[in-house]
DNA sequence: GGTTAAACCAGTAATAGTTACTGTTTTGAT
DNA sequence: ATCAAAACAGTAACTATTACTGGTTTAACC
């Protein structure tokens, strides 16, 4: 299964990497339709989910039930405001400590690492109110 | 809209109480209907989620697309296996500092809060291979 | 540059998990 | 015992995502 070179994927890699608001899939195929008027929703979601398995991309889930897509494929931590949903990206290194912490004492089997992220209220929504 | 009693809201409450492996509103659904043969899904879901509502359960979200629901409403980790999708709770505390370390610097709003579950083997996986 | 097989596409159907609706039954206060 | 509110069973609808199908694009090879 060797890869090939598609106008579609290029347009969707693009797109996730020039936001920093880690759209959905919906989001990418309400954008990408500009330039491909006909693209299906298949293919986005085809295409980020082989983006995300070849490294390119990364999949977060952050309990709203919808996948997000980030570029930014190191490991880092985020914020979720609770009241509107936007999400920000926090850069403080990851926490490898924590892992050795849950570690201790853990008899069940082997921990490789941890995802997380933060919750509260945003800016925005602070300022509102 | 008064809480009235209900044997299907008991029998719900009951059974997710039974278990320490987080069951989801199916596994409720299948196990509930062994003393209620024709109780809807609707209700196990409707149930599930008003016991998460009043704080009787936790709902949690591990990434794998589907509602686990959990009788331990003190906040506390989980441990995923990544194999075969086994969730243990892990017994130490919360770790405040967490959040500290991630407010510091961060002009974006308020952090409330952290989700985090840890992933790896569990020791049933590891010792198959 | 033409041929060709594999990758890819658009469009659509199918699936999984969950929520919403509807008409009937249960609950509990008066 | 009456009766309104809450809850129910059964079913339909919805959302996010994946799978299928027949046609199109890509790129390796001559």
């Amino acid at each position: 299964m060797t890869l090939k070179y598609s106008r579609q994927r290029e347009a969707i890699r693009e797109f996730v990497m020039s936001r920093h608001d880690h759209p959905t899939a919906d989001v990418v195929y309400m954008n990408v339709r500009r330039e491909f008027p006909n693209i299906s929703l298949g293919t986005v979601y085809r295409n980020l989910t082989l983006l995300a398995d070849i490294g390119q991309l990364t999949r977060i889930r952050l309990g709203d039930g919808v996948d997000h897509f980030d570029a930014i494929t190191e490991p880092h931590y985020h914020f979720v405001c609770k009241e509107c949903g936007v999400v920000y990206d926090l850069d403080f290194p990851i926490l490898d400590t924590v892992d050795s912490e849950a570690d201790t004492g853990f008899e069940g089997g082997r921990i490789d690492g941890h995802i997380t992220y933060f919750y509260g209220k945003c800016k925005d929504c602070l300022a509102e109110g």
